[in-house]
DNA sequence: GCCAACGTTGGC
DNA sequence: GCCAACGTTGGC
């Protein structure tokens, strides 16, 4: 389950057990508001420009299709992210400790990619701010499949998808993307579609 | 629903 | 600290 779920509203802690009902409203953001903790931090492309790139990106999964585990149900898609109080929700129910380790390193206001992972179509669905809250829907879906030709393309010609957390690091649930991802990304808004 | 890929656990 | 067994992720 390192995969993120959220919760309703302010949510609190990953494991509550019990009946899911009403969680108490906590002002605190979650983990994902993290104050840097640090350090080591894996390399990867996004991370290794010393400091001269003050910010970072990042993408997020989550599930927007109903699955119940243990007797839990783990949707969050980028709608119940739209409907929570402020747009804004806890990103919880990570456990992987790398995973962990990027959300402690992000800092307010950092853009995140909010991607749908196993459902029917998998891919980036929209923006948000690390809070974690809504920004605004992608001017159109950018599929996986899409990303992935993308990405073996630029395995052969050097381009910005070329390390692609999502396809190098796969399982990752929270994974840093350099400027250049982010970007290009972007730009595939105002593509048509492949 | 299948299952490959990979992370985690725990005996030794 | 190795590594086999087990569990999870997540595309298909």
């Amino acid at each position: 389950m390192p995969r993120a779920r959220k919760r309703p509203a302010g949510a609190a802690r990953p494991d509550k057990k019990g009946p899911e009902g009403k969680r108490t409203k906590t002002e605190n953001p979650g983990e994902a508001s993290a104050k840097v903790e640090n350090s080591s931090l894996q390399e990867t492309s996004a991370s290794k420009d010393c400091g001269k790139n003050l910010s970072s990106y990042w993408l997020m999964k989550s599930e927007p299709e109903s699955r119940l585990e243990k007797g839990v149900d783990v949707k969050f898609s980028i709608e119940d992210l739209k409907a929570q109080p402020k747009q804004t929700a806890c990103w919880d129910g990570v456990r992987n400790y790398q995973a962990r380790n990027f959300l402690r390193a992000m800092k307010l206001e950092e853009e995140a990619f909010f991607y749908h992972s196993n459902c029917r179509e998998p891919g980036i669905v929209g923006l948000m701010k690390v809070d974690v809250q809504f920004v605004r829907m992608m001017k159109r879906f950018i599929p996986l499949a899409e990303l992935k030709t993308h990405h073996q393309a630029h395995r052969a010609t050097g381009g910005p998808l070329q390390n692609m957390a999502l396809f190098t690091r796969q399982r990752l649930s929270v994974q840093p993307l350099s400027r250049e991802e982010f970007d290009f990304i972007l730009s595939l808004e105002e593509k048509e579609p492949s």
